[in-house]
DNA sequence: ATACTATTTGAATCCTTCTTCAAAAGAGCC
DNA sequence: GGCTCTTTTGAAGAAGGATTCAAATAGTAT
């Protein structure tokens, strides 16, 4: 028998099951019996904690989409300079690799938003978040001085996200021209021309976020 | 008893079905049965000409994106200014509404791709395809002294393919904000600072698309 | 008309999944 | 250690989908 847990534990874990079950098998596909398996439990276990299985992928899809978000939101967090946050902020929303579940997880919940409305609102709030956090980005390098931008910081965010996402799903299809370094130069020559910022590539993604203030070593 | 066709007629309205099944369940989760009843005919019959379901569905995907791509191709072959002809592409890559089968159908496929090789093959054949042909209006229009590029062919027409892509998935899900045509104002922000031309968006588009030489009327 | 053949149906069978629930088994408490 | 409550299992039953195939049917050819 799996080792028992409490009830937040274990809605924690299931939720994380379910969100590896629709990677593999897709969202409207996915059997209860395939997340219980992820989960290591049987499918009466995982009813007991949601007897609606579509709760459970609800609030998986959820938790990706909030996990994603805050993640970046962490890497950029400490990065004061506009121009490197711009930078920074492009990489982190790129899958990095093809095999990225959570980018993965997200391009599932756009081939599912067509036909659930509740999955196409959960889709769209992020979107409107991230173009959100683009913005402050983009008025914070124009306040600064740095950023010259080409037009309002609205349609420049708009289109930065809709690169991005648009990128993932090239990455996560295996392009075999472009992978995450190329899609993040690709995104980079729109923010160039956005921006009026000569935005020179980030070097390899540090192992921890750097402290505010110390400059990344040159190479 | 649904009236008897010949093999390819029926194959061919079996294709149909199998679009409209998946958009409508997902290519993932759709069931032979809902196939069947979409094509008011049984499973049987279905099953005797796709003795395997996958090898439908795949033939219904690739049916959809030539439908799409042929289509695209058909409303700008005939324009010869290559701005306008910019402009009109851009518009073909949009979806109509949030309702829009075809693009529906390539979000499905988007979904899918991550965990299906064969559909991440169409997909990504079906990005390169784009590029070219947005390619060739670029260069068309560079050698005609109509655009000035800011940049290579290949990194402009990639990001605006990038583009449409991204908007169709936000229009699919129905962004309360981007629709056609906000979409499409946004993908000529884009356009005009990569092209240096003003392109001013195309009027509603015509019921039959105009012959070469014809002018649109002012409105 | 008749016969022929390709197509379609519908019923039977087999499988898989969902759902329910009594019983088992861990975890915490006294 | 024994008691209690919560969690998990496993079995059983219901529902539905896939697959097979003989029989029926509708075009087509003669």
């Amino acid at each position: 028998m799996a080792t028992r847990k409490r009830k937040t534990e274990r809605r924690q874990d299931l939720i994380e099951a379910a969100r590896r079950a629709i990677v593999q098998y897709g969202t409207d596909a996915v059997h209860l019996n395939q997340v219980a398996e992820a989960a290591g439990l049987t499918s009466g276990a995982v009813l007991y904690h949601y007897p609606d299985l579509n709760d459970l992928l609800l609030e998986a899809h959820h938790a990706g989409m909030e996990r994603f978000y805050d993640l970046r939101m962490k890497k950029i967090a400490s990065i004061a300079d506009p121009a490197e946050k711009l930078v920074v902020t492009i990489r982190s929303g790129l899958p990095s690799s093809p095999d990225d579940d959570d980018v993965r997880l997200l391009c599932e919940l756009g081939g599912s938003a067509g036909r659930n409305r509740v999955y196409a609102t959960l889709l769209t709030t992020l979107y409107d978040r991230q173009v959100t956090m683009y913005q402050m980005i983009l008025e914070t390098g124009r306040a600064q001085g740095a950023f010259t931008l080409s037009g309002d910081s609205q349609t420049i965010a708009r289109n930065l996200v809709a690169l991005e996402d648009a990128y993932g799903y090239r990455i996560v299809a295996r392009h075999p021209l472009i992978g995450p370094d190329e899609a993040a130069e690709l995104i980079l020559d729109y923010a160039r021309q956005a921006t009026g910022h000569p935005l020179r590539p980030a070097p390899e993604p540090a192992r921890k976020p750097r402290a505010a203030g110390t400059t990344p070593k040159a190479r």
